[in-house]
DNA sequence: GAGTTTTCTCGACACCTTGTCGAGAAAAGG
DNA sequence: CCTTTTCTCGACAAGGTGTCGAGAAAACTC
C-alpha cells in the first residue's frame, strides 16, 4: 500500500519519503535489515517513528520500494546491452553493466538476496534474474545455430541459468568483501568462465 | 557458553540439547531463523522458554552447534575425496559429495547462507569455503603443470574461487527451488562447467 | 538412604521493537 | 477564514528476547 495512501502532488511529504529511502540505501550500507530499526530510518528524515507508518506499511514494504527505485536503473542498464554480432562483446559488457549495478546499488542489491526478504521481492529478483537467464539463453543458442559453439548437453538453458546464477553471486560477494571496489579481474575472470563454458575453448575473436 | 557451562557426563540434560538442535533442524526446513521462536525450540524439547537459555546463550549460539554437528559429517565427506590421478574423476566426485550434502542437511547450510547470520558463523562458512578453494587449486594447477589445462590468466585462485563459488550458490538456489531432490542434470552441468573452465576445452579423458 | 552438590526447570520481570489508533497541528485550496 | 487533505506524534497493545532467583530433580558421596 506504500504510496497509494498518498494521493496526488509533488509535495513536502514526497520529500520526506524519498528521505527515508535515502536513508535505508545509507545505512544498508553498514548493516542488514534487521538490524535497522524504524526509529533509525525516520530520524533519517526527521520524522518520529509513528510517521513512518504513513508513508510506509512496513520495512518490508519500505524495502520495496527502494528496490523498485533501483530496479528502473537497471532496466535501463539491461536495455543498454545492444546487440552487436559478437558474443564475446555482449558478454563482456553485460557482466561489465552489472558490476556497475552492484558498484552503485551493491547495498540494496544486497538486501534483496536476504533469506529473510518478503516473498514478494524475491519474486520480483527471480523475475529479473530469469529475464538476464533468457538474454544469456539467446546468446548461446545464437553461437550454437552458427557452428561456434557445441550443441548441448548441458542445454542453453541449464547453461544461461548457471552462468547467470554464478556471476551474481560472484558479485555479490566480491561486494561483501568490499563494497566499493569491484575487481577488474574478477570481471575478466567472469568473462572467462562464460567464453569456455559457452564455446569449450578459448576463442580469440575469429568472427571479426 | 552454550555446552561450557555443563560439566561432563553423557547425561539427561544433553538428550535435551540434541532435542533442540534436532527441532532447529527440522524447523529451518520450513521456515527461515528469523521466523522460528525460542518458544518452539523450546516446546520440541518438552521444556519452557526458560530453560532453553540454559542450553544456549541464545538463537544464534544454537545455529553455532548446529552447524558444527553438520560439519563433522561435511568433513568427512571432504576427506572422502581421494585422489586418484583424473582431475575429471576427482571434480565430478567433489560436486557429487557437495550435492550429497545439500541434500542431507540443506536446510542447516541454508541457514548459514542467511545475511543476519552472526560474524561468527560467517567466518566459519569463510573457512570451509576457503578450504574447498585450496583442493580446486590444487587440481588446476597439476593439470597446468601437466599441460593439459592452458595457464592462466585467469590465476588458479581467482578461477578456483569462482569455480567452487559457483557450485554452492548453485546447489544452494537448487536446494531453495526444490529442497528434497537436487537435479543430476545439475550435477551434470556444473560438471561441464568446470571441466570447460579448467581445461578451455571438452576433454574426453584422453591421459587415461 | 540422608546429605550435598550439580544439573536442570520455570515463573516473573524488565526491556526492546513493531504496529495501531485517534487527537490534532500544518499545509493547501477555495 | 473555513474546509479538506496532508502530515505528525504520544500513548497504547502485542509479541519476542534475555535475566534472575527460587527451587525441583537428578547425580554423586559417604
Amino acid at each position: 500500500m506504500s504510496t497509494s495512501l498518498r494521493r496526488h502532488g509533488p509535495s513536502k511529504g514526497d520529500l520526506k519519503q524519498e528521505a527515508i529511502l535515502d536513508t535505508a540505501e545509507r545505512l544498508l550500507a553498514v548493516k542488514p535489515l534487521a538490524e535497522i530499526g524504524i526509529e533509525e530510518l525516520a530520524a533519517g528524515a526527521a520524522i518520529s517513528r509513528s510517521s513512518f507508518y504513513f508513508y510506509f506499511e512496513s520495512k518490508q514494504a519500505m524495502l520495496r520500494a527502494l528496490v523498485a527505485r533501483v530496479s528502473d536503473v537497471l532496466h535501463a542498464e539491461v536495455d543498454s546491452w545492444r546487440r552487436d554480432g559478437d558474443a564475446r562483446q555482449e558478454i563482456r559488457r553485460g557482466i561489465q553493466a552489472a558490476a556497475r549495478m552492484w558498484r552503485e546499488h551493491g547495498a540494496v542489491l544486497h538486501a534483496t538476496r536476504s533469506v529473510e526478504a518478503s516473498q514478494e521481492i524475491k519474486e520480483f529478483v527471480a523475475g529479473r534474474t530469469s529475464r538476464l537467464v533468457e538474454v544469456a539463453v539467446a546468446i548461446i543458442d545464437k553461437t550454437r545455430a552458427d557452428g561456434l559453439a557445441p550443441a548441448g548437453p548441458p542445454s542453453a538453458e541449464a547453461l544461461g541459468a548457471m552462468l547467470v546464477e554464478m556471476t551474481e553471486h560472484c558479485l555479490a560477494m566480491a561486494h561483501a568483501r568490499n563494497p566499493t571496489t569491484i575487481d577488474d579481474e574478477l570481471v575478466d575472470t567472469l568473462v572467462t568462465v562464460w567464453t569456455r563454458g559457452i564455446f569449450a575453448a578459448d576463442g580469440s575473436r575469429t568472427s571479426e
